[in-house]
DNA sequence: CGCGACTTTGAAGTAAATCAATGGGCGTGG
DNA sequence: CCACGCCCATTGATTTACTTCAAAGTCGCG
């Protein structure tokens, strides 16, 4: 995690570009700047772990940032997975509380910090900065209430394929395709489930004519079904016969 | 769930009161009073249902509101419980969203619910107000998270553990008292569990020294005990053994 | 071509849901 | 004031879906 030495209107002009931050006022954007810094991280590093003060917000330039907690039994619970464009750790930072996740590159990632003083400072200076902060937190919770929903429900069918209709474009009844934006491993994680299970599901739906799996690509050929068996009081798919 | 005339003097002094509002210009909350209207719902009364447009920011006056995902097996997982002086709703309301949750009443409750365009426009005016929205959004973000926290471990004693320790005070490592803000069947759905299951744990962990329950007063003697389950790699309660 | 990460497949054990029935607490009404 | 009924909580017996452990298979990449 290197420190990496950009002029202040390198940064301004990274920010500029980044649509959080799009059509602020020039000197907001030019404080901001001047109370940031770049950083790299390097695939499999951690970026925070749970517990650290919460001292600037987090933007990905570029790169994958996974935020996850960490249980007991060394298994993890995947909350998001951050890229390009996106911020991460907005909540905490905005409270003064320690982050209650951590984060982990998954793959080399140029991030931006933004340091909390000054962006307090701007939020109650510019009326537009903190109406972006009230966006980007109402998409986190709107998310994180996607994810209850998705991992909660008991049958590891329905979990699965409510996973897969939260991806659908739009109205769209017909299919669909999904690139899932990480390892099988951690989407599993990201649905409360072992990869094993995981693939046991797929491996289902797939016999059922509901999706076709290549590697990362999922098809979605009849979402009907996925709705059938997400809705489903408990069609158990015997999942080995024959 | 009716209507209920009260002056827009009444619903200014309501809103001064909460804290949520303190502090606030009076010209702003004059104008919040002007777009507001004070509501009543009757125990198990429906505020709204999950895909319901989100035109209000609702604060609780008084009583019990429960938010909650419906799920296929009629089993539902609840998000949250809100109380005086709190809100619910403002993720959805921001974004122009429809509602990812169910609100029904746990008892007779008055609400107060504040106009869209109203707030909107007033948080783009009066910087203090966007920072309260985006204080109130960072507790539930934070909320959020410690929820999966704690329904997402595998083993039902470190749910139970987790979350008896999440209402711990402070730092005290001593006993604590903790007062069940709802029937235990619905906190056994915060935890992502049955009724059965919730009752089996409270007894193992009542055999084991750790807690004392007496209705909803759950005493907690041994918090380092709670620690330990919580930890456990996997301490099988064994669950009915003798 | 061969190594390492990711994924799939198989077999077995177990924790928790489900089903079912009883017990306790409380308010309503006789 | 007692009796009834309702809801909440507890307890027990059974079932099963998922994890776990183990191993082979696949893919991409140096």
């Amino acid at each position: 995690m290197n420190a990496f030495p950009l002029s202040s209107a390198q940064i301004s002009a990274i920010l500029g570009r980044l649509g959080y931050f799009r059509d602020l006022q020039a000197a907001t954007l030019r404080k901001l700047s001047a109370g940031a810094r770049q950083i790299t991280v390097r695939r499999d590093e951690a970026v925070f772990a749970r517990g650290d003060p919460a001292d600037a917000l987090y933007v990905v330039v570029n790169g994958q940032i996974k935020i996850y907690l960490s249980q007991a039994n060394r298994a993890e619970k995947v909350v998001a997975l951050v890229e390009h464009g996106e911020s991460f750790g907005i909540a905490a930072l905005w409270l003064g509380l320690p982050h209650p996740a951590h984060a982990v590159a998954k793959s080399d990632s140029h991030l931006l910090l933004l340091d909390r003083q000054t962006l307090m400072h701007q939020a109650h200076v510019e009326p537009l900065l903190a109406e972006r902060l009230l966006t980007d937190l109402s998409h986190r919770v709107m998310d994180l209430m996607h994810d209850l929903e998705t991992c909660t429900p008991r049958s590891s069918l329905q979990r699965v394929s409510c996973f897969l209709l939260q991806q659908r474009p739009e109205a769209g009844i017909g299919g669909y395709d999904i690139l899932l934006p990480s390892t099988k491993r951690d989407i599993a994680a990201k649905l409360n489930l072992t990869q094993e299970t995981l693939s046991r599901m797929f491996q289902f739906l797939s016999k059922e004519g509901a999706i076709e799996v290549q590697g990362r690509l999922i098809r979605v050929l009849d979402s009907q079904k996925l709705l059938d068996f997400k809705q489903a009081n408990c069609p158990p798919p015997g999942v080995l016969p024959e």
